[in-house]
DNA sequence: CTGTTAGCGCATTCAT
DNA sequence: ATGAATGCGCTAACAG
């Protein structure tokens, strides 16, 4: 146990080469003989020595860190695509940076001044950035960004997700398919909720009885949503809520009520949950593909720091609708 | 749009003071004139300075970092103890780098040394690290490290958790209390679902019937499981799950079948999730605090920075069972 | 293939 | 209260 950590300098003295030479053992073997690279290896294990990387990534400019900044971790939908940026960047050597905005604009604007402060390789942010102030700073920067999980027809750099709105669109279209004209929708009060419930009430006229829940959206509030909505609107046949979560509230709100889904109430969801497809009955929803679009953005930005243009900035990658029992569906 | 990032010097030389001023008129204004703090904070303004963390964590040995590593980001009972982690850091000025190791030792051992080398000023590990090896490396570094989530008598350095075991029989005492004798258990594969599961079973004698659940614990693969113990155990009448989806998934199976819960068969989970008090029936749980970890991890490694002696290196945050309608409870 | 020189951007000595 | 020098640990240039 030695009191101050191994520095490469005690690496390169233990192995009897100069300084850089130990370097380009560890960071660029290649262009090193096999003899020496061998002899730093041993001396890097009996120095017990770990890289600094701060010192590294001051000099190179590459710190091999990616930021993220997530509204709340605790909302699960974007879980998948946190874990898949994780894990990706992982494989390539780079670690995360997490930081939560909190739904607030200033807070975000913050985290992303402290985040570019670590001079991070990249930085996905969900969601669009919300102020201007923090849109400039991250141009000035001149880092990668990846807004994701919404399209912005102007990005601040690249964009990787769907329109929440069409969404709505979808949903709307189908429940009007269905024939359903006593509607309702239980909607999150996040913008983007807001933005698929807008969508939804488009098919409706953009008038139809609506519970609003604030974060976050679990099964208890869509219990309450459901019980509110009812009291608006006793003969509702259709909900449209905008998550998986609400939707299980408002089925075990039903089941408890005696109203039998979907022959008394349709129910539908968003996020493709995974327990939507197990619950009794099984929940028709949305399902968008979270894990591709963290490995989008890792693409995007490891491409990016090794300088290949990027050929598309902004990605789209869709969503579709899986219908199940919940609206009258087999599945 | 400058092409370069301003730098201190840019900041200084805007000020008209020398760079060690500016310098010092951000990080220690109190011994700076008013006057040339508000000029430096001015021309901060007009050069869009944004400070370089990674020079100043070289130079200060402190990179207002911290490290968390966690078995995996997609189970969800340690997202609390995340998010009150990233929240209190946040807080007092750190952001949290995170890695998963993905219950692999190995891959704990190569993700705790990237992140040594990230010099961050504390390391928290949900679960005890694995290997001797990493342990070492952990200990070599001098860094504050705690264990969370899992009590150890032999920590690296600190740990804040509660143990499994008496958890387990907690549960099984409450078990035999009620007079089921029929009972099996549902459990995760990872060591600590395992540990629960031991306990539980002691208070059995031992012999068991059991349903071994890879990862993720999710509603299907509660129903499956509770569908493979039916067939091993047709006269069950009470289950233990090591996970709250678990036993949810059991709930839906047992309605799929017509299964009267609790009367003819008793359920209780694992994590008190927030849906667990809102299901029908609603779901006897173990309460744990994954908040509270969550913080007094980032207060001991706040402490530790800050060279306050900690009193205590091992807290035991201990647990609560809560009986609910599926074991007959009322709540 | 290896070594020497010179910083990266900042904060900690000292000095004034 | 301010400033000048020095170096954190490492790597990109250039040389040999």
């Amino acid at each position: 146990m030695k009191l101050k950590p191994a520095t490469l300098r005690d690496v390169a003295q233990a192995a009897g080469v100069s300084l850089i030479t130990a370097s380009r053992a560890l960071g660029n073997p290649d262009i090193v003989s096999a003899k020496t690279r061998e002899r730093v290896r041993q001396a890097v294990e009996a120095t017990g020595y770990i890289p600094n990387m701060l010192a590294g990534g001051l000099k190179s400019k590459r710190s091999l860190t990616v930021a993220g900044v997530i509204p709340a971790l605790s909302v699960t939908e974007f879980l998948p695509v946190l874990q898949a940026l994780t894990s990706d960047l992982a494989r390539e050597g780079y670690q995360l940076l997490l930081g939560e905005a909190g739904y607030d604009p200033a807070r975000e604007a913050a985290v992303l001044d402290t985040m570019i402060g670590r001079q991070p390789d990249g930085i996905v942010v969900v969601g669009l950035v919300q102020t201007q102030r923090a849109r400039d700073r991250l141009r000035r920067s001149g880092l990668p960004v990846v807004e994701i999980w919404e399209l912005s027809d102007r990005p601040v750099d690249m964009s990787v997700g769907f329109s929440h709105l069409k969404v709505g669109s979808a949903l709307g279209g189908y429940f009007v398919s269905k024939g359903w004209k006593q509607v309702g929708a239980i909607s999150g009060s996040d913008p983007r909720a807001r933005l698929r419930t807008e969508g939804f009430k488009a098919a409706f006229g953009g008038h139809v009885p609506m519970a609003v829940v604030q974060p976050p959206s679990n099964l208890e509030r869509g219990r309450r949503a459901l019980a509110e909505l009812l009291e608006q609107a006793p003969g509702l046949e259709a909900v449209c809520c905008t998550s998986d979560m609400l939707a299980s509230g408002v089925l075990t709100e039903a089941r408890a009520r005696g109203i039998r889904v979907p022959q008394d109430l349709a129910v539908c969801g968003f996020g493709n949950t995974d327990f939507s497809a197990h619950t009794v009955p099984s929940i028709t929803t949305v399902h968008v593909d979270g894990p591709e679009m963290g490995r989008l953005a890792a693409r995007l930005i490891m491409d990016r720091c090794r300088g290949k243009a990027v050929e598309q900035s902004v990605v789209d990658v869709g969503f579709h609708l899986i219908e199940r029992e919940s609206t009258g569906g087999t599945a």
